[in-house]
DNA sequence: CGCCCACTTGATTAATATCAAATACTGTGG
DNA sequence: CCACAGTATTTGATATTAATCAAGTGGGCG
């Protein structure tokens, strides 16, 4: 299944027209390097993106070169919905392992939705859904301490490649330094060493390889206090009404 | 001129026939004593509330108490908009002044912005304009140290009120309690109230009586690092469409 | 082999939390 | 108007969390 429908469909699921539809929006796909910013704040507002494969994040960069992540970017995930309607960019776009990027006008998204209300409908769901993870990234960022906040993050990132049917076991490619968790967490490199280790020695994952391994699911959800009803990962619309 | 039409001018100018379309989609409104709540978490999203005049806030609690603000509401802000979409609320909406609040039907909102294209755009960045909020909260909780924190925030709150033609100079009501400020900052009561003094002592700000005073807003920007685009002020919508 | 980068460890410092107590302010009933 | 209760703010002392500095380990790769 198309990266894009695999996502939307964690929302309703769709006709074969709503799918290919979906899929012949979407047209140029290009492969971004690890590690390279395929946008930067500022830019101006283009084209919408959807990550197809591979792990992205949204970040943004402080005067004295601090530097936070605000949200990881799964398969499926789009990158600028809507953005047209922003003059510029608040925040820039990098590819954390080499990911396969497609590229839509947001014309024909437009075209899109105009013609099938059960696609613009998943689509403000996604923003939506974005939404309501960066406020739980704020809870994360400004309440739990730094072990309690990476077992959440482990489990949030968990929970939706669960959804995508992307989780193989409870083990899942998560290619991130240690320096950028702490960039995603908001503490120093040192710290998010310190905190991986102590997730380690209390048996609850396995990080290494480029990969995170949950040893203990129910003890992780635990320790990071996490509850998946903020990611809406049930279907919602109505499919008798399309 | 409606509150809610205020907010949306901020991206677009309408009609009147669009202005009294917008009006007509809001029909009761009640007032939230301080301190409120006026949505909980869990609670089933039915309708789609605005914030007509006040101050409220989005909140989310923590098991042991602890309680993350998220994001400040003013007035003319959209407290659920497209939340039909979705389950269950993810958090709780509170007054912090007394408050008038609108509610409407996701119905016949759903309708206007079938008729109105512009309208329709219109809530879409404000969508759009809440999360990128949000992600700039992510990074002052996350990276900027509390009078730096502290700082931004006062910019936040005072250019989105500019923006809506109600800041009263450099002075406007501000009516959270220390240790609201320290929940939205991620930082404990005791320490909002040292930061709080050491902007009061560095002359940029006078806060108590329920408004906070900008005495020096370059100085302010500068301290909070503060840049205004993330806010999107600027209209977008090319009127010429409509 | 050797270099680069990520990871690890230890020591010290800085930021912020917590605890506790005192002071001011707000509204209310008498 | 005053006394009072309740809440918010302020201050000080101490404890905890996380940052910074510094140095060492280890693996991957040209």
């Amino acid at each position: 299944m198309h990266p894009i429908v695999r996502k939307l469909s964690i929302f309703a699921s769709f006709t074969p027209e709503e799918e290919s539809a979906l899929i012949l929006a979407c047209v140029r796909s290009r492969i971004i390097r690890s590690r390279e910013d395929f946008a930067r704040e500022d830019d101006p507002p283009r084209t919408v993106r959807f990550l197809l494969s591979g792990l992205g994040c949204r970040h943004k960069m402080l005067e004295d070169g601090r530097r936070q992540i605000v949200s990881f970017m799964l398969p499926g995930d789009a990158c600028d919905l809507g953005v047209s309607l922003l003059e510029t960019r608040d925040h820039s776009l990098m590819a954390i392992s080499e990911c396969d990027v497609a590229s839509s006008s947001d014309a024909s998204l437009q075209h899109v939705m105009g013609q099938y209300p059960k696609i613009r409908a998943a689509f403000q769901w996604q923003t939506l859904v974005e939404e309501s993870i960066a406020r739980e990234w704020i809870v994360n960022v400004g309440q739990r301490e730094a072990v309690v906040g990476a077992a959440h993050l482990f489990c949030e990132i968990y929970f939706r490649l669960q959804a995508l049917g992307m989780a193989e076991g409870l083990n899942y490619p998560f290619p991130v330094t240690q320096q950028e968790l702490g960039d995603a967490l908001g503490i120093s490199a040192v710290h998010a060493n310190r905190t991986v280790q102590e997730l380690r020695q209390r048996n609850l994952i396995a990080f290494g390889d480029k990969r995170l391994t949950i040893l203990d699911l129910d003890g992780l959800v635990e320790m990071g206090g996490f509850d998946p009803a903020y990611l809406h990962l049930e279907a919602r619309y109505d499919t008798s009404a399309a």
